[in-house]
This record gives C-alpha cells, structure tokens and sequence, in this order.
DNA sequence: ACCAAAAAGTTGACATATCAACTTTTTGGA
DNA sequence: TCCAAAAAGTTGATATGTCAACTTTTTGGT
C-alpha cells in the first residue's frame, strides 16, 4: 500500500473518495464532455458520429489497412468498426481492395471523397483542441502527454493481474 | 493559431492526425477502459453499475444532498441519476428525508447498509487506483492533476465559443 | 392561500463502448 | 486439394452518457 497521491479524504469519521485527486473521475469527466461535444460536430455537421470520423482519420493516418488493424490503432472493437466501415464504405468514403481477385476480405482506403471530408474533420478537430489546451504551455503539455501514455501501459495490464 | 504540441503529422502529402499526441484520443481510450472495468467490477461484486455506484460515492463524501447537487458534484446527468436513485433506494440504500412533513422531494444520504458497501467500494476503488498509478511517481501525478484541472476548466466553456 | 413561473425530477430516445455468440473467410497441414 | 482450426467480421444485447420533452414540486409575488 503507498501513501502516494492519497485519494481519499476523512470526514466525519468515514473514509470518502477525493472527487478533486481520483484520477479516474477526472479523466473521466473529461472524456466524456469531449466525445460528447465531438460527437454533436460532427454529426451536425458531417452526418456521420464520432465512431465514423474515427476510423476515417485512422485510415487517413495508415491507409490499406484491414479491420482488425485500425481497431488496434484507435482502440475500437471490432463490432463498432464493422458497423461503422460499412456506413463509410455505403458513402462511397472508402476504398477496399481484395489481396486476390477472388478475396473478400479487404484492406482500406479513403477515397477522393474520403480524403476531402478528412480535411474538413482536421480543421474541426484541431480547433477544439486550440481551445482545450488554451493557456497551458508546450512543457506542461509535454509531461501531461507522458503521463498518459504510462496510464495507458498500466491499464493495458488491468485484467491480467 | 499556436504550434505548440503539433498534432498533426504529414505523410505521403497528407496532414495526418499524430494520435500519440491527441490528447483527446489518449484521454477517452484510458477514461473507456476504466469506466468499463469498473463497471464490470461492481456489476459482478456488488450488483450494480458504475453509475449506481458514483452516486453512492458521492452521498458518502456529501450526505444530505439534493438529487440535484449530487449531479452537480459528480458531473452525472439528472436523467441518469434519477433512475440511480430510485435503483439505489429500492435496495434500501438510501434514507431521504423531506425538508417538511408535507414535502416531496428528499435530501439523501446512506443508510447503514450504504455505508457498507461504500466501504467495500473504497477497497475496489483503492486497489484499481494503486494498480492504474502504479510506477509514477506522487510528484508527477500532482502535475497531472493540475493538468487536468485545467482542461476541466477550458472545457467548461466549450460550446460558448 | 392562490397561482404562475421556475426548479426539480421522470421518461423515452439515441450515440458510444463493449461483450458474447454466430457466420464467413482465410490459413496451414495432411 | 481438402478440411479442420484459426482469424476475421457481423449481429444482437447491454451499460454508460446525454439530450429533449414531459410531469411534478417548489418558490415567490399578490
């Protein structure tokens, strides 16, 4: 047991959760309002959800992937990437392409049409992030950004131990 | 428009998004995870959800609330805590207390049986926290916190932008 | 005390995230 | 080449989070 960070507070003879240092309330609260608020852009004014955007900008990142390699990327199930593929793939947003001619599974690609809605999604997505990290600086960010990333190996091991 | 922290990389002619840098990707995948494995924890521990189980954490740090302020402290929407309470007050959780005799809506707190599973909460919450915040060290999580904080902050005002 | 307005709470709907079960496709050994 | 096993993908179900519409309760002015 470490002392470290404690969160939990004393009050009147209990032991309570300190709202203000439980990282995962915080982190939380935090995520939440972001996909909540992305979501609403994007479907107001793209017509697709926050799911949708996701896979297109992860192909956008790695083009000629497979499912099952963009849901290692961005860290999706697979159930939620093939419904969303579909969506992108019935608006003509994507490429597929079999290895052999008589393939059916695909690798993907964003198309014209895809690549220009990803230009679209970049202005949106880069705007609200200039408002989320507003008056914090580069070092701060920095370190912030390390953090994470040490959260995310620990919580990679959660269930294995 | 600022530079600092670019998320966005080029490759092949495209502007890209840098997903090791989004913050917002980093955030919701670990905010997911936890919100999920906690969730599966006190399904199977204790019979209710995260979001039964947040509200009574929060009635434990604050007894003597209004539904409304225990929306307020824990960032949850009324809808969902409405339906929390009435599932924690089917099971005796709770003890609400009209302001007067005539009176319709309650101020909650825990019952004897709340605090029991609160405490054994505590020690589900604990050892998950423990394990998430394992090999990070008091002083950097104390600048994550502040971190967070901020972005709590600038994101308050997202959508008055 | 009465009533209109405000606040609080309830209910239904939908987007996101995840799991489990099932189907389809691919792979690799005989 | 054939087939069993593995991998990949699809579909349905459920938990969480949020919004909007509606109902109930409280508040405040007369």
């Amino acid at each position: 047991m470490s002392d470290k960070l404690d969160i939990i507070r004393h009050r009147e003879g209990h032991e309570v959760l300190d709202y203000d240092r439980y990282l995962q309330h915080l982190i939380s609260v935090i995520a939440n309002r972001l996909t909540s608020y992305s979501s609403s852009q994007y479907l107001s004014q793209f017509g697709l959800g926050s799911v949708e955007m996701r896979v297109l900008a992860s192909l956008a990142y790695k083009p000629n992937q497979k499912a099952a390699e963009v849901c290692s990327l961005i860290s999706i199930d697979k159930a939620a990437a093939s419904r969303a593929m579909a969506k992108l793939d019935s608006q003509n947003l994507l490429i597929g392409e079999t290895a052999t001619p008589k393939g059916k599974q695909k690798r993907w690609s964003l198309s014209e049409k895809g690549w220009a809605l990803h230009q679209r999604f970049l202005d949106v997505v880069l705007d609200r992030h200039e408002r989320v990290v507003k008056e914090i600086d580069e070092s701060e960010l920095v370190q912030f950004v390390g953090t994470l990333h040490k959260l995310i190996k620990n919580i990679e091991t959660l269930d294995t131990e």
